[in-house]
DNA sequence: AGTTTGGGTGTACGTCTGTACACCCAAACT
DNA sequence: AGTTTGGGTGTACAGACGTACACCCAAACT
């Protein structure tokens, strides 16, 4: 398969998808046509065709591959994760930092087509999202204080986290990077999981407020 | 200025912003043309002239009205909001819930828009949602117990808690009306916002987890 | 009663879109 | 050495797009 012939056409199919994707950038994947893209590459029209089948599916290509460094960062996030609650917070936040500026361009995929892209995009981030909702409520289990949690509560937790998180690689890929703005941030998202924590594990001792 | 003549003309806009709202749905506002738009409203292409000077003007008037139900929503938030912190809770999630049903398409465009839409409009967005921020972080300061915080930290509790909210909206905006799936979000939700409050709580008393 | 105004119409144009088709030629295979 | 394969090219066309222009006619004004 890879010879001087395959490579070239990597190479090609890598031009297309990041024509794309900084294409796309500041508008949405719906309003890219394939002309344009084509144009970017330096390739005629036509020539687009060799490698997708249509735009929908050049769309379901880079979601898979944005889905693919989202999973990248949850795995980092668990690599990474320390014993006590400090170091997991300082660590998790300084890895999702890095990680969204390394790959900014995907996860500035995944939140532009999130709600704004086609049905079957729209789907598989959603699943992409609950799947680190399932994963972080599995390693919330095994943290001291939520020995007695009921599965219903690890998932409120877990979405809640995950939701912030969210919420904040959002607000990184508008700061700029090394900016103030986003120092504040990586601040403002280490007092949230703090007190997020503190909520959870006075959790079940005092269940309501 | 009101006769025969402007209530007319009156009712086409309106026809031109219901069409460009439910037309967008389901993909987004670039994808819009003036001409499915005119179509669709049962007027001729030009006609759409006579009510806005462009495609990217009418996506400013639906910004404008949607950002004003937004308001609305943060309103009746606050006219309802009760004197405990069950009832704040209960009370929040149930305005929250019937509002995002009521004005749906509305909530919808704000959430396709607010990082696939054009730069002002994302703009825009991003101004409505700091407002929000900013107005419960001045009624948080009014709540017992938040006597001695800091700007910061009220700042840092209405960017969660907000965060948490718009994440409520758009699964209400996926969810079905009236379905299962409704009463779950709505449930994680409340779980989610007594959490918060309890970690808010404990927060200068015990500030690192 | 006569005139002006303005929302809606119909035609027309140039541009951009996706895509079909025939073709080219170097890499890959026999 | 001869043949096949496949990424890239160039031309071509029908359809949708934004928009300019001249026109229509009932409401609104004088």
């Amino acid at each position: 398969m890879t010879g001087i012939r395959g490579e070239q056409k990597e190479r090609t199919r890598r031009a297309i998808l990041d024509a794309a994707l900084s294409l796309s950038d500041g508008s949405a994947l719906v309003a890219l046509s394939l002309r344009q893209v084509a144009k970017e590459v330096g390739i005629v029209p036509t020539a687009f065709y060799r490698h997708f089948p249509s735009i929908e599916d050049l769309g379901m290509a880079l979601v898979e591959e944005s889905l693919d460094t989202l999973r990248t960062l949850l795995r980092e996030l668990r690599r990474t994760a320390g014993d006590d609650f400090r170091s997991i917070i300082d660590g998790s936040v300084t890895v999702l930092v890095t990680q969204v500026r390394q790959d900014q361009a995907h996860f500035g995929f995944i939140a532009r087509e999130r709600f704004a892209g086609p049905p079957a995009v729209r789907e598989a981030i959603a699943r992409g999202i609950e799947l680190a909702e399932r994963e972080l409520a599995i390693d919330l289990a095994h943290l001291p204080g939520t020995d007695q949690w009921s599965e219903e509560d690890l998932r409120v937790l877990s979405t809640l986290i995950v939701g912030a998180m969210v919420a904040t690689a959002e607000r990184l890929l508008t700061a700029g990077s090394g900016s103030d703005a986003e120092r504040k941030v990586a601040d403002t998202a280490r007092a949230q999981l703090r007190m997020m924590l503190i909520g959870a594990m006075q959790w079940r001792s005092r269940p309501s407020p």
